[in-house]
DNA sequence: CGGCTGATGATCT
DNA sequence: GATCATCAGCCGG
């Protein structure tokens, strides 16, 4: 049982409750950080620990909800908690989670985790055996836990295809950087990540300070 | 490690 | 037609 346990940690997890999310989406982005990332397949079960996330705000400039709502980014006002998958750069996919309030054009893009459970499944996906690369970067994360459109709309606070469970590591000191990636409002300090993880994405000066 | 580049296609203007 | 919340591969230091 013990053996069985260490090789599937997701068993000891819940679901989080939607009541336990923050509405504010900045503090629903740094509390993502340590949380279980759960991917459920026919094959097994995948998951990783949220290390690295950014927010995307009402008003923001970089947001896809900038211009207000469009076929693509309606799963982004539902309510908190909610996936919204999209497709970019004409081979990847990027794993939201939905913030606020139903009508609240607000998410938090999860850049990075730290592969826990069915390494192997996510290795030969990626094709790479690098622990450390297996899901550093949307792009790589969403390869490795196999999510795509399919799962756009999806609750992330119930057992499912794809979920968020409560943590299994209290996470270190959370740091705070500006965003990766985008062209405007590149000043605003609303990317997360866990301190002194190897497993975050990005140039190393943006992993240093809080 | 940091910097640069091409690939590739959905989305919106 | 431009843009894009990226990545792998390649180069130089």
């Amino acid at each position: 049982m013990v053996e069985i346990d260490s090789k599937m940690p997701t068993r000891r997890l819940r679901p989080l409750r939607r009541r336990e999310l923050p509405v504010s989406t900045v503090r629903l982005a740094r509390y993502l950080i340590g949380k279980t990332l759960v991917r459920q397949l026919p094959e097994g079960t995948l998951a990783g620990r949220i290390v690295e996330t950014e927010a995307y705000l009402t008003g923001d400039a970089a947001a896809h909800t900038f211009r207000g709502p469009t076929p693509r980014n309606r799963s982004l006002y539902l309510e908190r908690g909610h996936a919204y998958v999209y497709f970019t750069y004409g081979n990847h996919f990027m794993l939201n989670v939905s913030g606020g309030h139903d009508g609240t054009g607000e998410g938090v893009l999860i850049r990075a985790v730290e592969p826990i459970e069915g390494i192997e499944l996510m290795e030969h996906r990626r094709r790479t055996k690098s622990l450390k690369d297996l899901a550093r970067g949307p792009g790589c994360l969403a390869s490795a836990l196999q999510v795509d459109r399919r799962l756009d709309g999806v609750d992330l606070t119930v057992r499912g295809p794809l979920w968020i469970g409560t943590a299994l590591q209290r996470s270190s000191a959370i740091g705070t950087s500006v965003r990766i990636g985008i062209t405007k409002e590149v000043h605003r300090l609303l990317r997360f990540y866990e301190r002194g993880s190897a497993f975050v994405s990005g140039p190393r000066r943006l992993n240093l300070s809080a």
